[in-house]
RNA sequence: GCCGGAGUGGCGGAAUUGGCAGACGCAAGGGACUUAAAAUCCCUCGGAACCUCGUUCUGUACGAGUUCGAGUCUCGUCUCCGGCACCA
């Protein structure tokens, strides 16, 4: 053994060897008990980042501490390798996307090895290849089978800057969430997916995902955002049309006054005579910034009190949600009061406060805001002195016996645009027929591959639809001349399902019901909170429609969900050349200019403001097994993590003092045949036995099987590795303090040390398989169990009891552990200290804490 | 605006069920070793007061409350972060 830590070295040894014996490769013996730890995939950019080390080192933590407890895991990698920066990199420098893509990937899987993770490369999924996207294509038939997929023109989101279509999810802010640019609204036929038809079981499951944080279970709730209420029909006065819409306040139907229609509403146009007011509104549709609309001249009939309101074109009212068309109820709704106000539209109170209930109508003109709580109907015919709550049932069920209407719900999630006017990614696999309209590619066709020559110049539309060899197709159906869909997917769709790929080897079926019943679903899913709604939304509901395909045997993907924390560091900034990288300023100075630095606030690393540490530079210089330690030691893994240089130095610090520490005792492991027992050590401690080294002792192998139980605890529960991490420093203290003499102390000494190492391995896995041949061993580090604790031995014998007078410290005593209550209050009167300070008083009252504490009460403070 | 989450030393963070606040690490200060430095090792380290040992008081954003006892529970306030945001 090398008495200094070459982490160089070892890294390149270690990794040769896992890779060499196959040892991450995936067991298929299915009579073991499973767990199927993911990581979410990268998108192959060339370079894994701080974000990616954290995830990635995460979830190597998991998987190789659940081979050590004897779980068969199954731990992939692959790459979400189609999407846009390839076909950027094709613009720019002409060179072709999948040469971009895969040449990336070459080198992204070299750094992840070079981080000493337990992937089994034979399960790699790479989406672009046609053996993946064939079975997206495969999916979309079967969906589009189902109803699942449909086509249809509507307004969409659109990047100009990426020239393509964006779902809903995928705009954030009103940008886009890849470039941010700001994005339009643009009328386009488009593929969708029906989301929406499993809203209703979306939302209903949420309550499975017990392992998930609360927090993202939250925001999907909230994006499929349920309402109920009810439709009610408005009969247009004069015209032999009805006006739809959807409200949430049935009961306070009575108090409208005036309605609403969106701009695009199909009744617009018939409702509406001057035709440029129209389109001035349009050209406001969607602009939060004001609240503009107009009278059309036309009314409408309530038709609960036949009275006549007047319809009018307002650009708040949105088309996509509900029917395009509200009741404006000003007493009882902030916006429509506003509206009211400024076009001296009337307020008719329906609703009264329940305390106020039976007291007087208020007058509209002390109105100062709408009261837009429940209480009372007053003004509401029939249904005046009910309270809301009945109201809307009583309401309900009457314009449903009358035919006006029905109660209904409503979500906020819109279905799933999948159509993108971009070359890298799944070609859609239909076939415009002018005979025939749209025929799907027969399933013996597929996959529907990607021509290679294909000119990328970054002028618009797809460059799919500039092929003409990829356009021009003959009709499945009729044979005659035909185009071919040019569209490709939503990238969202790759990996939609991708963990269910891995569940079978590179040459089996991806579907094999056998494999996928063993491994899914996902135990532990690890990933970015960004991916709350987008990625994690599509993937369950994907994971339902193929299980109405009979593809999967169960409703949810990911039984457990870690979202990981940013990688955070302070910013740099030189008054001269802007944002600085680390690097480039020393002692607070620009290198450029020699200008003092402005140091800026603590925020995600990000290239754009150059704070970012490059993971390889890194490894360089302080190894693998530093960065993973300090990446999983600086805070807890759903916590955003600050990055600092120093504690990264103090990572590497506590690697060279656990290898300084076997070094020095690397003799003892010929002690190893004495066995450590709470048998051996319990005799030792009789009394006149217990000289001071085998006390020494005694203690070590306590504080010992302390930390197995803590740092076994801490995984367990909510993957902790912050604290685990310290709790394996507190045992190298108690270690480094420790000077074997006789024999029993090098037992112990060793007994320690090989319990240090089993538990540091997952963490840092290269210095542990080394240190472990070290001592002696023979076989992986990893193909060793995880050590336990023998509950007897980790137990103190005494115990610290702190003393309490009226709530205050006052005292600590060592006492036996399991002393009596009736003791623990006999001693603690008794003590010197406690005596002195409650002489005089009357105790009323002694709280015992059984092994922790004693408060004593007493009167007149 | 609505819905979440958080606020603890100089810093990152501990405190698992209401029971010793500050584990562990970083930084800082002092010491040992060294010709010197680095590395390493040892000690100190929330604040304040005082009879310098030591002891007392105080302290988990702020204000109240429940309790023998609150960082932890309840109510109110402030600040920060995240999500949604014309959702009818």
């Amino acid at each position: 053994m090398k008495e200094k830590y070459d982490f160089h070295e070892i890294e390149a040894k270690w990794q040769e060897y896992w890779s060499g014996k196959g040892l991450n490769k995936t067991d298929t013996d299915a009579s073991r008990e499973k767990f199927y730890c993911l990581e979410m995939f990268p998108y192959p950019s060339g370079k894994i980042h701080m974000g990616h080390v954290r995830n990635y080192a995460i979830g190597d933590v998991i998987a190789r501490y659940k081979k050590m407890r004897g779980f068969n895991v199954l731990h992939p990698m692959g790459w979400d390798a189609f999407g846009m920066p390839a076909e950027n990199a094709a613009i720019k420098h002409g060179l072709h996307p999948a040469k971009w893509t895969y040449e990336n990937i070459e080198s992204m899987k070299k750094q992840l090895d070079r981080m000493g993770l337990n992937y089994d490369w034979d399960r790699e999924v790479t989406t672009c290849s046609p053996e993946y996207y064939k079975w997206n294509q495969w999916f979309f038939l079967r969906l589009l089978e189902k109803g699942l997929a449909y086509r249809k023109s509507s307004f969409v989101n659109w990047c100009p800057s990426c020239a393509t279509v964006l779902a809903n999810e995928q705009v954030i802010d009103g940008k886009c969430w890849r470039c941010d640019s700001l994005v339009i609204q643009k009328e386009l036929e488009q593929w969708f997916f029906r989301i929406t038809r499993y809203a209703e079981e979306l939302l209903r499951d949420c309550d499975k995902l017990t392992g998930w944080p609360e927090r993202v279970v939250l925001m999907q709730k909230h994006w499929i955002g349920k309402s109920e209420g009810a439709e009610v029909d408005f009969p247009v006065q004069g015209m032999d049309e009805k006006i739809k819409i959807f409200t949430t306040r049935p009961d306070t139907l009575f108090g409208v006054t005036f309605m609403c229609i969106a701009p695009g509403h199909p009744l617009a146009e018939k409702l509406v005579r001057d035709k440029d007011k129209l389109n001035a509104i349009k050209e406001k549709y969607g602009k939060i910034e004001e609240k503009v609309g107009f009278f059309t001249g036309q009314y409408a009939v309530n038709p609960l009190t036949d009275r006549k309101v007047p319809i009018y074109v307002a650009n708040f009212v949105l088309m996509e949600y509900g029917t395009g068309a509200i009741m404006s109820v000003p007493a009882h709704d902030q916006r429509d009061f506003e509206f009211a106000g400024e076009y001296d539209l009337p307020v008719v109170p329906v609703i009264v406060p329940e305390k106020s209930a039976g007291g007087k109508d208020l007058p509209a003109s002390e109105f100062k805001q709408a009261y837009e709580d429940e209480g009372i109907l007053v003004n509401s015919g029939n249904f005046s002195g009910l309270k809301s709550s009945q109201a809307k049932t009583e309401i309900g069920k009457y314009i449903e016996e009358k035919g006006l209407g029905k109660r209904t719900i409503n979500y906020k999630l819109r279905d799933w645009g999948i159509s993108r006017q971009r070359y890298w990614g799944t070609p859609i696999p239909v076939i415009y027929c002018d005979k025939c309209g749209i025929v799907p590619v027969p399933e013996k066709d597929l996959p529907v591959i990607l021509p290679e020559d294909v000119k990328f110049t970054g002028k618009g539309g797809s460059p799919l639809a500039e092929s003409e060899e990829f356009r021009k197709v003959k009709c499945p159906k009729c044979s005659g001349e035909a185009r071919r869909e040019t569209d490709t997917m939503d990238t969202f769709v790759d990996s939609s399902w991708y963990f269910v790929r891995y569940c079978s080897k590179r040459d089996e079926n991806p579907l094999d019901k056998r494999n996928i019943s063993y491994w899914m679903p996902v135990d532990q899913y690890i990933g970015g909170i960004e991916h709350a709604v987008l990625h994690l939304l599509y993937s369950r509901f994907f994971t339902k429609a193929l299980r109405d395909l009979e593809v999967l045997p169960f409703d949810e993907p990911f039984l457990n969900l870690l979202t990981q924390g940013m990688v955070c560091k302070e910013t740099l900034r030189c008054p001269e050349h802007d944002w600085l990288f680390p690097e480039e300023a020393q002692d607070g100075k620009c290198v450029l200019c020699g200008r003092p630095v402005d140091r800026g606030r603590v925020e995600k690393m990000s290239k754009s403001r150059k704070n970012v540490i490059d993971p390889d530079a890194l490894i360089r210089r302080y190894g693998a097994d530093t960065m993973r330690l300090f990446s999983l030691f600086a805070a807890p893994p759903e916590r955003d993590l600050e990055w600092s240089d120093k504690g990264v130095e103090g990572a590497h610090r506590f690697l060279n003092r656990v290898w300084g520490i076997v070094y020095k005792n690397s003799d003892s492991k010929n002690s190893n045949e004495l066995p450590v027992t709470s048998d051996k050590l319990k005799t030792k401690e009789k009394p006149g036995d217990s000289s001071l080294v085998i006390r020494h002792s005694l203690l070590l192998v306590r504080k010992t099987h302390q930390t197995i139980k803590k740092v076994t605890g801490d995984i367990d529960r909510e993957y902790h590795f912050n604290t685990a991490i310290a709790a394996l420093m507190e045992l190298i203290n108690e270690i480094s303090s420790f000077t074997p003499e006789a024999d029993e102390d090098r037992a112990s000494l060793f007994f320690a040390l090989k319990s240090i190492l089993l538990m540091l391995a997952p963490f840092a896995p290269h210095i542990g398989e080394e240190l472990w041949e070290a001592i002696g061993e023979k076989s992986s580090i990893f193909e060793s169990p995880w050590p336990v604790w023998d509950e007897a031995l980790a137990k103190e014998e005494e115990v610290e009891l702190v003393i309490q007078v009226n709530g205050k410290l006052r005292a600590k005593l060592l006492v036996p552990a399991g002393l009596s209550d009736e003791e623990a209050r006999q001693r603690s009167l008794e003590d010197a200290k406690v005596k002195e300070i409650i002489s005089g008083k009357e105790i009323n009252k002694v709280v015992v804490v059984k092994g922790k504490l004693v408060n004593i009460v007493t009167s007149n403070k």
